[in-house]
DNA sequence: TGAATTTATTTGACAGAGTCAATTAAATCG
DNA sequence: CGATTTAATTGACTCTGTCAAATAAATTCA
């Protein structure tokens, strides 16, 4: 029978996630990264990749990079300067080094095999529709970052992510994110996923395009953050439900949603933005003292399970600029 | 500057998705599967796990299963017989056959291998906080059913989800997957995740856990299914919410939840379960007609952007049974 | 400063992983 | 029955990767 209560038994985790890697070492072994029909092996197309991506690498930095023994990459890239695909130029600094640059041919060799290897990938993409791809996206990243890939943390920057109306699926998102990030970060109680959803239900009830929007930040084809513009009276306007993700942040994401109200406010000719938040939240406070907002109002209080102090925080519009 | 709307380019997914496979190589390499002291290569151990997996299977079942080379099979499979491990034979149906078996060595040996392989992902797992594994196992969970792994569904059987009361972030997930669901199967508007939202939101304000409930079907790890159990009134209570994702179904997670909740309703002492569905969720009404529910009223209604015909059933309790 | 040690690179020898073609013997097709 | 196909084996070979030795430049330390 099925058990109600969940115990905490690995063994069917640790049976998934190997049943994951059987199934995941055959699929990218069938992908093959573009060199079907090339003269390169797969340890050769990585050391060509490695150097189409850094400035003047020596061998020894390479095999690092790689995990490849220092004699078997020696090998590869005399096979490499044979075939005129890289070229060298001695060290200043270090008389035993070379530092090693791509030729116009091992250039051209290794965008063919870029190229086949993006089609290869925007092929099996293409078979998903868009929702689905996402989803995977959002998957890969999910593994990425739990598993620690130092590496996607920094391809982050600053322009990989987008802001986008909401979507069906969004609100539940909205309320689920808030409900389980303030539990874990501040030990909140569940009656603030209940206000979340009331907030969202109030929205979606009553939401005005004119007068109202909702942002969505999306990363890699994942939710990162939002926020909410409603109309609080003709006049006033209410900012709502800030988030970011924790593995999102520092990205600016927050300070460009802030931004992205106040600029939607003023153009739909509010006059006031108002907003509640709690003492607590110390980033968000500095995003909105960042933004222009004055704390006007505190007000404590005891929700969630906690004593709070409520804020309220205003910015004023000047409907010319 | 980052684009307010989304455009479908595919290239940074693309990007996303070969640094996934660049980085879940190096990591399943990393972990060698506990063949790190053992005599067997990483083939060697395929072949063993398939062995032991298999009612005396032939050569070529094997390579065909693992991608191996019939001659390269051949030869690793003399080697196991030299070493005692496997055992073969002749097979009556073709000449040409031999029927393979592990021997108590060879089956030892591999329990060792698994055991080791085991061991490590076991320590991957344990350095994860609890929710972190389960959003893991989740995510690969959406990868292999997303990228087609036929014995990622075979594997899902009966026994393997489990029911739970709700958690933090479970209430956004019962809204963001009704929202996107309904959306996507039957072109409900928003309006229907709105409502979703404040039933959930009204769930949580007035929630009683010695008269109400909700469960979270969940599977690996990921929330797979929903239903609640709330007071209408003194005597009477009613089930909302149902859902059960379009890939966990056919596991009769849906009468579970359903049978779940008559169960609690009776012992609750309530006299009554009554609930509001629409005709066109026939897969709904079939598990309600089954569970001993009969249709009390019909009542057509335009909402979520559709004509629908919406339904009150009933079951009533007899208290004794 | 200069001898000892370390480091970057190359080279030779070799083992393991995997492919390809040829061979044998049994099974199947027509 | 002869022709073709299939399962399994074997030999020859290539690619992948390791290990140890050699060389030359750089660094350390007395």
């Amino acid at each position: 029978m099925v058990p109600i209560v969940a115990e905490l038994d690995l063994a069917p985790r640790i049976d998934a996630v190997r049943r994951f890697n059987r199934f995941y070492t055959r699929h990218v072994g069938a992908l093959n990264e573009g060199l079907l029909e090339s003269r390169f092996s797969l340890t050769e197309a990585r050391v060509l990749y490695e150097l189409a991506h850094r400035e003047l690498p020596t061998a020894s930095e390479l095999g690092k990079v790689l995990g490849l023994d220092a004699g078997y990459l020696s090998r590869i890239l005399g096979g490499f300067r044979k075939q005129g695909l890289v070229g060298s130029q001695p060290s200043q600094a270090d008389g035993r080094q070379s530092l090693l640059t791509l030729t116009e041919s091992g250039r051209a060799a290794f965008e063919l095999l870029d190229a086949r290897a993006r089609k290869e990938i925007a092929e099996m993409l293409g078979r998903l529709p868009e929702p689905e791809q996402r989803r995977l996206i959002a998957a890969m990243h999910a593994i990425g970052s739990l598993l620690g890939a130092p590496e996607q943390a920094e391809a982050a920057d600053k322009s990989s992510y987008l802001l986008r109306p909401h979507q069906p699926g969004d609100m539940g998102w909205v309320v689920g994110r808030h409900g389980a990030l303030y539990a874990q970060e501040y030990g909140w109680d569940e009656q603030f996923e209940g206000l979340v959803a009331g907030i969202v239900a109030e929205f979606l009830k009553r939401y005005d395009p004119k007068r109202e929007r909702c942002w969505i930040a999306e990363q890699d084809g994942e939710n990162v953050g939002s926020v909410f513009l409603v109309q609080h009276s003709k006049t006033v306007a209410q900012l709502r439900l800030l988030l970011v993700e924790p593995r999102a942040r520092g990205l600016g994401i927050g300070a460009r949603l802030v931004a992205e109200c106040v600029r939607c406010a003023r153009q739909l000719g509010y006059r006031k933005i108002t907003l509640w938040t709690q003492s607590v939240l110390h980033a968000a406070r500095h995003l909105y003292e960042r933004a222009g907002f004055e704390l006007v109002q505190e007000q404590p209080h005891r929700s969630f399970g906690k004593d709070l102090i409520g804020e309220t925080w205003e910015l004023k519009l000047t409907p010319g600029a």
